[in-house]
DNA sequence: CGCAAACTTGCACATCGTGCAATACTGCAT
DNA sequence: ATGCAGTATTGCACGATGTGCAAGTTTGCG
């Protein structure tokens, strides 16, 4: 009986690491972070406290849990394919936008990593770390895109107001949530954008050109 | 002999302090973070451990050293003063200008810094935490010159640009001073924004204005 | 000089995080 | 099914981190 053959020992794993997570994020939510143990959690899932650190090094790291990867393979290479002449914020969005990235997600452990990053600093902090790796990402996807060996400035400048606008868009989301109860509207970035544009350019474009 | 009178202590605390990060910053350069203990970083610091926490809160703060102000406050007023109808771009870059943030700084630490930054994962991911504490000072402000209650999307969008080009400013500075000597060009802000801007604007304008 | 406030220090304690070796379990081939 | 090889879990020991507390020490000021 071994129809998952890959299979019975990474379900387990998979299992006690989202038992570790769920429960390290309930128990923060509860308690505070402070109040979070290694042993208590472990104790409510079931595990040993040395186990514990073979799944994650720290507990703030159970807390969040894995980063999500920077949209799907697929997406990833749309992007490329756009090329150096492509709809460079079009096909931005299209990688970020949220409504897509939040699709098959749990909204409602989404929904407790950010008020929880908002609370607890040490969390945040991580939080920010990792949206930085994402933002180098997306940083060295838009120079690949561009034909460039390596991201320029521009890339990253590029790649730092998208993660502006995601972060932006996010937090609207989940403030309207808070407010207007758990299924608000998915935020559109695109909309975000549209709400930005206007006063951005008025703040870049109005430059001469210099000669 | 009271020349110093509100002084003396206070003197002292900062000679303490200035030890503690000195010894630190020093020791990880040498050994690498991890084989940086506090016990370590007090010997050299002639201080007990009980004291080095009450100066900072774990090795990495002491290896940073305090977080620079966003600014001095004349700066922070002449900004404001610009006003919703000033050149938002020339003003940030007078703010935040890492030729003129550096002039009053010590630049071998921040060298120093920078280098142990990119070497070490925990002391980057404070580095990043604090930037974002100032990027979101900076959004407050642009908010505040226009007027704004509450710093919106845009402003935050201004605020994520404006960094992205001031650390990529710092880096291109630091990477020349790796190669070239310690002496390198002090970075121009204003030289990386009009490296970005054709890019940018070519990211940024192309896209139709929506009826 | 001498008191009050602030700084330093030692000590105890809970927690964190890791290396190591023993044990238990899973997958696979016989 | 049975046993072997690889992998996961666990206990243990240990060094390091960070904080509360209370005693000692220094500074500022009358």
């Amino acid at each position: 009986m071994q129809g998952s053959s890959p299979g019975l020992r990474e379900a387990k794993k998979a299992a006690t690491r989202r038992r570790l997570n769920a429960a390290a994020r309930a128990l923060a939510l509860r308690d505070g972070l402070d109040a979070v143990t290694v042993e208590r959690v472990c104790a409510e899932a079931e595990v040993s406290v040395r186990t514990f650190f073979n799944y994650f090094e720290s507990k703030e790291h159970a807390v969040l849990g894995d980063p999500p990867p920077l949209g799907t393979p697929e997406a990833r290479a749309a992007f490329l394919a756009g090329g150096p002449g492509g709809d460079l914020l079009a096909d931005v969005i299209a990688l970020l936008d949220p409504a897509a990235v939040l699709a098959g997600e749990d909204r409602e452990a989404l929904a407790q990593v950010m008020l929880l990053s908002q609370r607890e600093p040490r969390l945040l902090a991580l939080q920010i770390f990792r949206l930085n790796a994402h933002q180098d990402e997306l940083a060295a996807l838009v120079a690949e895109r561009r034909g460039l060996p390596a991201p320029e400035t521009s890339c990253h400048a590029v790649a730092a107001v998208a993660f502006a606008l995601v972060h932006r868009a996010c937090r609207d989301w989940f403030d309207a949530s808070r407010t207007s109860g758990a299924d608000a509207v998915p935020p559109s970035l695109q909309d975000v954008l549209d709400a930005t544009r206007e006063a951005f350019l008025g703040a870049l474009a109005p430059a001469p050109t210099r000669s």
